[in-house]
DNA sequence: GTCTATAAGTCGATAGAC
DNA sequence: GTCTATCGACTTATAGAC
């Protein structure tokens, strides 16, 4: 099966993802975009219907694969903590598979709007809502089970997801490192701890 | 003593790090800024030269701050391990007595720029990596004397500063929680670990 | 599907009256 | 030190030729 090639619109997402990530949404022009695709501004209006949609098109499916990510995990039959590594390692995947888009995820969210054909920003916050409550759950689960110490649940999930959501920028810088490894140290790291027992 | 009456050039400083916080620097405009302080935009000019010193004036001393910090706290007399937590102790400090400036130090350093008076830009990333390198230099010592496990010094500093960097985000929504209790739980998570044992 | 031309508005910043 | 007025550049997006 020959793979199919990829479709203009397709690259447009990915060019901005990247000038987003360097420069942020609002700093970048629908005409920056254009250069990087070699064609001029108007052009581009023939595959997009405008700026705010891209930022939809980039953050949203994101958002969603986060969701069904942790919702598929949590209902799976693993015990409780496999379950909260299983999670962040899926957290840990999406962002080395997507980092521009991933990179977004953290401040760019902001940007997005109600526009006419959907409320993205009340869809974004939507998935965000569910996706800590189903971590906190889980979570929960992980201290009642006697897995974990009976920490205080909101400083500890904020701290985890802290780091995950900033992985993006170290991954970006250290791209060298073999994913498993990153995977087992920062599990180990976030759930085991550092000191010395 | 009487207190000092906040300077009007303070105010716009302050009014500017709320709305670079909520809306990032390129999406506020000098005239919202403006609206804030109940002045016409060009009335702003008295007080600042540009937008951009604005973002200038909120950013370095909160940089030049982290490093001070760090490096008093690497050169006192304290052991390794009580040295980290200081550090960790202070970067919580500087966060809850100034979140909308501290929110900026994330994302919003890009759009710093070398300007006539400053290379902020420069500035901003040489006082970064002098913090980064002060604190890994903490943190290998204290695997070196035996209190920390050997991990990988690059992805557990990444993701104790991880955690210190998105306090900002979370304080902002847990106003009521007792600072010294934050303290104490975050440094617990981040270094001793969450797992029972 | 790409282009040129341009609309309609906003941007940061300045000049000069008071 | 605040205002009105305005400059010139840039913004997103559209119209219409090819």
């Amino acid at each position: 099966m020959v793979k199919k090639d990829k479709s203009r619109r397709t690259e447009i997402l990915e060019k901005a993802a990247i000038l987003f990530h360097k420069k942020g949404y609002s700093a970048t022009s629908v005409r920056n975009i254009a250069q990087e695709m070699k064609m001029e501004s108007a052009s581009l209006y023939n595959h997009i219907k405008s700026k705010q949609e891209i930022l939809q098109a980039i953050l949203l499916p994101i958002a969603h694969r986060y969701t069904k990510g942790i919702q598929e995990i949590s209902n799976s039959p693993l015990t409780s903590i496999q379950q909260l590594e299983r999670i962040i390692a899926d957290q840990i995947r999406i962002t080395i598979e997507n980092i521009d888009g991933v990179s977004l995820i953290p401040n760019e969210w902001v940007h997005l709007e109600k526009t006419k054909e959907r409320d993205a920003l009340k869809e974004f916050l939507d998935l965000r809502n569910l996706y800590e409550k189903e971590f906190k759950k889980v979570f929960k689960k992980c201290i009642k089970e006697g897995y974990l110490r009976k920490v205080n649940v909101d400083i500890a999930v904020f701290s985890i997801l802290s780091t995950l959501r900033w992985l993006y920028s170290w991954y970006s810088k250290n791209q060298k490192i073999n994913p498993l490894v990153l995977e087992t140290e920062l599990i180990n790291n976030l759930i085991g701890g550092l000191k010395k027992t």
